[in-house]
DNA sequence: CGGATTAGTGTTATGTTATAACATATTTTC
DNA sequence: GAAAATATGTTATAACATAACACTAATCCG
């Protein structure tokens, strides 16, 4: 799998340690087309027999997010692997509400206007939640749905 | 306390009913300076002997939430009182890290950038989650961080 | 009016998400 | 190879949220 491939170089690069754990809830994390839960994600690294308990879930989740191969979606209560590891970029995600895949945009147009608003207000920004839940192109079809 | 006023007042126009436990949900949300969190509410309400269960909060704020009377804080688990109640609104937060004092945001330029970064990708927006997490300019003053 | 319907509250129990505290094992450093 | 730092394992519990069902109050409409 091409985002394990890529996880094992970036940790090389960065002198961290993908250990076997971390790398078997990437892999969950990844395996999922949508964004999963650190219990879903608890439950499939205990399928057939595992005694994982959550708390490990969660240390390999930060680990992961603090190294930029995870994102946490903060309106779901689950995670998501991230497109662009490596660059250390603010992203916003667009959550479609029939399927549940999710987009992650890293967007100037995005961030520009976030800095635009938010500077005429005095604001510094460290980190940023940015989630729009709607519907896809592809489960749009047909719809004439408007914001 | 005037967001209680305008709440009454929106609450009789639209015919629905600010009931007693929806009322002092919505007090403790504005008591606190900043965003709080429904079992915060819960032990004011219960402060002095009470016996509100969670679940009566919950549904308290969920009235409170889907008559724009509150926000929900999904970075967070906690709530805000809305700070323009009766506007049918796209709301983002700036939340300071270091008082966690809580603005809320109702930009034309951060609304329209977010339409067009995501018109883009034929994404349809229903609602939104668009919370930044810094240093408000009072909590900034004599520091340099930037982004 | 007064019965039927709807909306709201109260109560108990449980589900879901996340972390604390501490012991053990492994790796790195010097 | 001892000391220090990093990672894992184990048990328990904290924090956030909802299900299910009984009961009460408000409203609708004949």
């Amino acid at each position: 799998m091409a985002a394990l491939m890529k996880a094992e170089i970036l940790c090389r690069m960065a002198g961290k340690k993908l250990t076997n754990i971390r790398r078997r809830v990437l892999e969950a994390v990844w395996d999922s087309h949508a964004p999963i839960g650190a219990y879903d994600i608890l439950a499939k690294l205990n399928d057939g027999g595992g005694r994982t308990a959550p708390i490990m879930v969660y240390r390999a989740l930060e680990f992961l997010m603090d190294n930029g191969l995870v994102h946490r979606i903060a309106s779901l209560n689950a995670f998501v692997g991230c497109a662009h590891p490596g660059d250390d970029h603010a992203a916003g995600f667009l959550i479609c509400r029939e399927c549940g895949s999710t987009a992650e945009m890293d967007s100037e147009t995005l961030n520009e206007a976030l800095d635009t608003a938010v500077a005429a207000r005095g604001f510094v920004v460290d980190s940023q939640v940015v989630e729009l839940r709607g519907l896809c192109p592809h489960c749009n079809e047909g719809h004439t749905h408007a914001r």
